[in-house]
RNA sequence: GGACCCAUAGCUCAGCUGGAUAGAGUGUCGCCCUCCGAAGGCGAAGGUCGUAGGUUCGAAUCCUACUGGGUCCGCCA
């Protein structure tokens, strides 16, 4: 239930009475007639500026529309009053019960109350995280993690059909590196002094896949070449550092429906056939890329290279996908692993990457454009830095060789609920600051801590309820007279849940889950808003002594907020706490 | 040289397909606990929305130029 759009329906219904009576034209564009609620609250529950977006095309002042649309609405038993204001806004105050039933509906949907169907028969596909399999997470990775994972929860909850996908680059030459330095770490299990140069990966995570290689090949593999190991060793490294990586995902809470293997795009004829189709639109080529302006590299020569055309795609520059020496370029195979998303039947793909990827946004845009002849879309998201503080310094990371703030040590320090929660307080691309200690600080300034705690409140409100011998189910709740609940305190709230919906539809259209978790953050404001009037008003307290039916009304209310609360919170992936410790 | 992202209160940030007097937290200042809900509450001050143009009935929001900050720019993935 989404009364926005059910008043939003009424003021259509009455435009039409309005052409029908010949006061307006036929046939007018009401795409752009929006109801939503006022900035100020003290114009009314709700504002349409369809007077303003009609009066040119139907050649009438504004006002003279509002009028008109006015007296009509009037007519309409769920609106009270319709005010004309301002340069032709016509503001809407709705009856009561008109919240009352909001309430209802929470209570009857539960957590799946505000779900959308704007993205019925939609199939996205969300790729995130995908971080090369060389070493576990760190915590730029984990906000990628967070940010893919509440946005793909997110399109699930508006109703599409969602896919969450990690792209493995296991077919690189860093995984050549991560051979090798597992290799190294295989000998020194042997017993034998190793060496660490540059172009290896000395992180400790190694010393345990190096002895479990030895475990399971013996001494096989020692004094050998390359050739005879490197392989088997490259498959066994990245295989263990998936498990690794899976294993901190899984500590994030995060799960993704499939994961891609980059090396199987190789000697399937799966670029080849990518490039093929690219090649048949006529977007290949043999040719010599300009040099950049500006500072020139060092080593810059011209060189004839294959190239995809991707200007003819809203590029700047046409991209290589051939190495001088015949290899692929990394956007060769990243070209093969779009096409088979397209191939897999997806309207819309969306990417999360880090900010350092900028600029591949648009040649991947070109190529899924040209791949699939403008019929599926692909919208990019990079989420910008982390930058860590510990009391309010910053955190330095020691810049030795493999060490760096892995997101298990984030989780381990602060835990996945408030980790998720601060990482989607900020739009993904704007930089984020993350304070270790302010994380975790129990004020009114800590976001997670102020919406679990009025979850919490309102948990604690209901066992006291029920230790009173109140039925709060939320069936009973529903069928309450919530006829109590009439004060402008509690109305706010109720208003509040009633914007849910149309919050949840906003953010899914702009794929943005930072609005969910400002919404939760306003409504545990109101609901902190309603307790502290009960300080002075103790008619507002939701427990009513000696009166079950007004408190079971007060009860549904806060209810209700709960539920929105976990619903909210269920979108973001963070569990809602029942108490505070 | 070019591309992308960002610029809103002292600080950290929201701001809906363009809407009314631009919001929140924090900080500052002033009030409020003998008792019933103070990990708090009430109130005040605080803004040329980076600058200059443009589009529009209406611009923080869209367009252009500029300034400042970040990221990136052919054999790294």
């Amino acid at each position: 239930m989404n009364l926005f759009t059910e008043i939003r329906s009424a003021v259509f219904q009455a435009l039409s009475v309005l052409e029908a009576d010949g006061v307006l034209p036929e046939g007018l564009n009401l795409d752009n007639v929006t109801v939503e609620p006022p900035r100020d609250p003290a114009h009314g529950d709700m504002a349409t500026n369809a007077a303003m977006v009609l009066a040119k095309p139907a050649g009438k002042k504004p006002r003279d529309i509002a009028e008109a649309l006015a007296t009509q609405l009037a007519t309409d038993p769920r609106i009270t009053t319709a005010e004309v204001a301002g340069p032709g806004f016509l503001n809407l105050r709705l009856a009561d019960d008109q919240w009352h039933d909001v309430l209802r509906a929470v209570l009857a949907a539960g957590t799946d109350f505000g779900r959308s169907t704007i993205g019925q028969g939609q199939r996205v596909n969300v790729e995130y995280v995908s971080a090369n399999p060389t070493g576990p997470l760190h915590v730029g990775h984990t906000r990628g993690a967070v940010f893919g994972d509440a946005l793909a929860s997110l399109l699930d909850f508006t109703g599409h059909d969602v896919t969450r996908e990690y792209y493995i680059n296991d077919g690189g030459a860093q995984v050549d590196v991560l051979a090798r330095s597992v290799y190294l770490r295989y000998l020194e299990a042997h017993g034998q002094a190793v060496a660490f140069e540059d172009g290896t990966y000395p992180g400790d995570y190694l010393i345990a896949v190096g002895k479990a290689l030895k475990a399971k090949v013996g001494d096989a593999y020692v004094g050998q070449p390359e050739a005879v190991w490197l392989e088997e060793v490259r498959n066994y490294s990245t295989e263990a550092m998936m498990e690794l990586i899976r294993a901190d995902l899984k500590a994030l809470g995060v799960e993704m429906d499939v994961f891609y293997s980059e090396k199987s795009l190789y000697g399937t004829g799966r670029i080849e056939a990518a490039l093929e189709l690219l090649d048949a639109k006529g977007l290949i080529y043999e040719g010599v890329l300009e040099p950049p302006k500006g500072k020139l590299p060092e080593d810059w020569e011209p060189r004839e290279q294959t190239l995809f055309k991707s200007t003819e795609h809203g590029d700047d520059v046409d991209r290589p996908v051939k190495k001088s020496d015949g290899g692929w370029t990394y956007f060769a195979p990243d070209i093969a692993y779009h096409f088979d998303k397209v191939s897999r039947g997806f309207d819309a793909l969306i990417d999360v990457f880090g900010a350092d990827h900028g600029g591949y946004v648009k040649r991947m845009k070109a190529a899924v454009s040209a791949l699939s002849d403008g019929q599926v879309t692909l919208d990019v998201k990079l989420t910008q830095l982390v930058r860590l503080f510990r009391n309010g310094e910053p955190f330095k990371m020691s810049k030795r060789a493999g060490t760096f703030v892995t997101l298990r040590d984030v989780v381990d320090l602060v835990g996945a609920d408030v980790t998720r929660f601060v990482m989607l307080t900020r739009k993904n691309d704007a930089p984020l600051d993350f304070d270790f200690d302010k994380v975790l600080e129990q004020s009114k300034d800590n976001p997670v801590f102020y919406v679990q705690y009025a979850h919490a409140r309102v948990c604690s409100v209901m066992r006291k309820a029920s230790a009173a011998g109140i039925d709060v189910a939320d069936s009973t709740l529903g069928a309450a007279d919530l006829g109590h609940i009439s004060h402008e305190a509690e109305l706010t709230l109720a208003r509040k849940i009633a914007e849910w919906p149309r919050l949840v539809e906003i953010a899914g259209r702009t794929n943005e889950p930072h609005r969910v978790a400002f919404y939760l953050y306003d409504l545990a404001s109101d609901l902190h808003g309603l307790w502290n009037r009960g300080h002075d008003l103790p008619e507002l307290r939701f427990l009513q002594e000696g009166d079950p039916a007004t408190t079971q009304a007060k009860v549904a209310l806060a209810r209700s907020v709960n539920v929105v609360i976990s619903a909210g919170l269920g979108i973001l992936g963070v569990t809602p706490a029942d108490e505070m410790r």
